[in-house]
DNA sequence: CGGTTGTTTGACGCAGTTCAAGCGGAGTGG
DNA sequence: CCACTCCGCTTGAACTGCGTCAAACAACCG
């Protein structure tokens, strides 16, 4: 279970045995987070970063005014600021959507890593620009993409981020947000999420009910998003010549 | 002129003799682009990365139907696709917004670089960062702001990134957008983009003209704007016990 | 069983889109 | 040097997606 974020960062090479007992230990200081409390918050100096093993989270903005941002979500085997490691001041807060265990990494423990396991960098730097990569997507989807068609694009990145850690199941999948959380994913007013999940459940295109999401015709789902899964770079296999071919 | 990219990299941290002598000769092998040309098109498998040495790009995504967003603005100093060292297929195109000088740098290249020296792995890793929380932003720009403030907020990030490599002198700066153009940065139509320009004319916030964009108060922008450079990272220094603490 | 949190509905208004046409400046060819 | 063309800018009018306000309803929980 808590193999998760090693099986995600193997995405990209498998590690060598030496590289997964460097990695191991520092995946053992654990902390808890209740739902709907902070993880970090905007403006502070983090002293470590963290990786989220087992609940969700989400990474958003407030604004002045009260209006609120959701930037990524996060799920089990997702860094939930490694880039914290770079940046000193958090220019987002990070929460915790259910409860959460997450692996605490103080900052000189990473330093370390790389030191003895140089591959690391390269690693764990491909993690961040895949993260870069769903970003442009949801840039994308808030720039040029309706909200029906947003809605539906996120269940489909969704499904697929999950189907890798293996936490999606048949035809369901866990979908821990209110309607209100909806709205501020995909940038419309809670009232017009509402409308948007009332129209996606009337055209069979997904319902939602008790934290679960339902989607019976993927197919159907997909085309109504016009998802392509290319950014999220699953199973494509590092550059012939970049840095990670060698292994893979 | 040329020592650009450099001057970016070093706002990390100091690059030594050595580390500088090592990259130099990286930037030496250079491409031309014409204005409106394709630097790097989706789907494309790159062999190199290259940086923007002289004029103008942009990062965009085309849609099925014709809709156009754009992704990210790119001045010199930039990387234009340094993410294709890491991830083999483009999931957007890179085109020239103006004519365009960059330098080539095949993904080897760099693969030897960080070998002789690793402390590139952490100033390029944390490049990508540094693109990844700009995204994030526009991500807040087109969820959570009005079509206004969103124009606002793009000036003010524009005119501090072209301070940071001098191109910014007193009040105006190169603004070398079409309307259409900024209708697909901040994620409206044409028709709409150009009622927003001239709305900020109206209001002494901003004008536009023969590619140069003219801003009288800087500080009436930013309030408008909502603006917060936090996420910009400029003249924050590296994280205390982070990678790149050390030479600061 | 009352309070709290999340969902649903309706009415109304506004921000932004779409279509369609006209305008002006810059470049090109005769 | 003028005429033509193209491209970008501008304008108006009708339309629509989405926001806002306000209220009711449903579900959960102590």
């Amino acid at each position: 279970m808590d193999a998760l974020p090693i099986r995600k960062l193997e995405q990209a090479a498998p590690l060598t045995q030496d590289e997964r007992r460097a990695l191991i230990p520092l995946l053992q200081e654990e902390l808890s987070f209740k739902a709907r409390t902070d993880i970090a918050v905007e403006g502070d100096h983090p002293a470590f970063s963290t990786v989220l093993l087992e609940g969700w989270a989400w990474r958003y903005r407030m604004m002045a005014d009260g209006r609120r941002q959701i930037l990524s979500i996060q799920i089990p085997g997702d860094w939930t600021d490694l880039h914290s490691y770079f940046i000193r001041t958090m220019d987002h807060s990070v929460a915790a959507v259910t409860d959460c265990r997450v692996a605490k990494i103080p900052h000189g423990k990473i330093r370390d890593l790389i030191e003895q396991h140089p591959r690391f960098a390269q690693i764990l730097w491909r993690d961040t620009a895949l993260e870069a990569a769903m970003h442009r997507e949801w840039i994308v989807d808030l720039g040029a993409r309706r909200s029906e068609e947003r809605l539906a694009h996120f269940l489909c990145e969704l499904r697929v981020r999950l189907d890798g850690v293996g936490l999606a199941q048949g035809e369901g999948f866990p979908f821990p947000f209110t309607q209100e959380a909806v709205g501020d994913i995909i940038g419309v007013s809670t009232v017009h999420a509402n409308r948007v999940v009332q129209a996606m459940a009337e055209e069979g295109l997904a319902k939602f009910g008790r934290g679960v999401c339902t989607v019976t015709d993927w197919s159907k789902l997909r085309s109504a998003a016009g998802f392509d899964q290319t950014y999220l770079h699953i199973d494509e296999g590092p550059p012939v010549d970049g840095p990670l071919a060698g292994s893979s």
